[in-house]
DNA sequence: ATTTTATGTCACATATTTGTGACATATTAC
DNA sequence: GTAATATGTCACAAATATGTGACATAAAAT
């Protein structure tokens, strides 16, 4: 059953994001599957790590990209690229995780998660629009990146602790990364 | 020697704030001692953790309590309490982790961390801001609570990166803060 | 100088996690 | 209905992590 494997990436991701070292027995438990089944898909946890990290890769870059393509207007690209990562949920918080802290394989950092260059296309935008001036001028492009990707985790751990219904949740996201970089419309 | 059980803590910390399981030999390595004398000061793991929570929340509290107290004006209150965030560093990411997955140990959250009530001091301010329409009304309290904690991490971790300097990300931190809740001064 | 005190090294028992083989039992396809 | 496929259960070996006792050594205190 192909769904199965899919079945089990989705709870590893869900475990993984959250504890990298969560047992195996607890991953094909959320999966609702035998671990020994869990070990007939993966080789081992490396394997099914770079699994996860493959197909979150995929998934984000994928809904990062059409959200990038969605709209003209840079600034709606940038609003719907937030929007997407938000939708994208444990997904993107995963993979979030895996690259920030260097603790998994610091290997070929930089190199995936530009891969499909969703990450230098948004720098493009900012740093167009800081050049144009619509950005406040004090703050520079790396903070601004760390901060889109520390709102849309705030965006989605809020809705998963009940603090914000989804739509707002998205909502006040936009709201405030505006704000926060005094973006003029 | 006091210092030691210090150190420990503070290895148990930095290591635990990235890796709940981490290994207590990577905790007594990052410690500069051994094993064997990290276990003469914490009878198990379970007592490390709850020994770096207690220390951990004593020094955040009495470093946002001091920022508290340190002006009249709401504002600078609010803005000394994110700058000593960012300035405990892993103290304050150690303590946000352990509250905010409940992953350890779930009991009497919401008790230890409004001991101090550094958190209803602050949720005041917000709310008497918000009343004098001096933030953006769109935006919900628990929102703000968590887009708060969110971008001194943010601050933390740019620096850890080498993202940008301490002074920068303290600077960056509260003009992102600021503009992210329509706060007017 | 000698006695405390703190730490390190080593060995060891125990517990947990991991990965696999053998076999039973479903479930699906034909 | 039978064969093929997917999954579960159980047992087990290997690896890793934890906690402790015994003893050596270094540092500090007297």
């Amino acid at each position: 059953m192909i769904d199965t494997k899919s079945k089990i990436i989705a709870a590893a991701v869900t475990c993984f994001r959250n504890n990298k070292s969560d047992t195996l027995e607890r991953v094909a438990e959320e999966a609702g599957v035998s671990r020994r089944t869990l070990h007939r898909y993966f080789e081992n946890r490396q394997d099914l790590i770079e699994s996860c990290k493959n197909e979150m890769l995929n998934s984000c870059n994928k809904a990062m990209n059409e959200a990038y393509e969605s709209d003209k207007d840079p600034i709606k690209k940038v609003r719907n690229m937030l929007f997407a990562a938000i939708e994208q949920g444990a997904n993107y918080s995963f993979i979030k995780r895996i690259y920030e802290h260097s603790n998994y394989s610091d290997l070929d950092r930089e190199k995936e998660f530009e891969s499909d260059n969703v990450k230098s296309k948004w720098l493009k935008i900012i740093e167009e629009l800081q050049k144009e001036k619509r950005i406040n001028s004090e703050l520079t492009v790396p903070w601004i990146f760390n901060l889109f990707g520390s709102i849309i985790e705030t965006s989605i751990y809020a809705v998963e602790a009940g603090d914000v219904a989804k739509n707002d949740s998205k909502k006040f996201a936009w709201i405030s990364f505006k704000g926060a970089i005094g973006l003029k419309e």
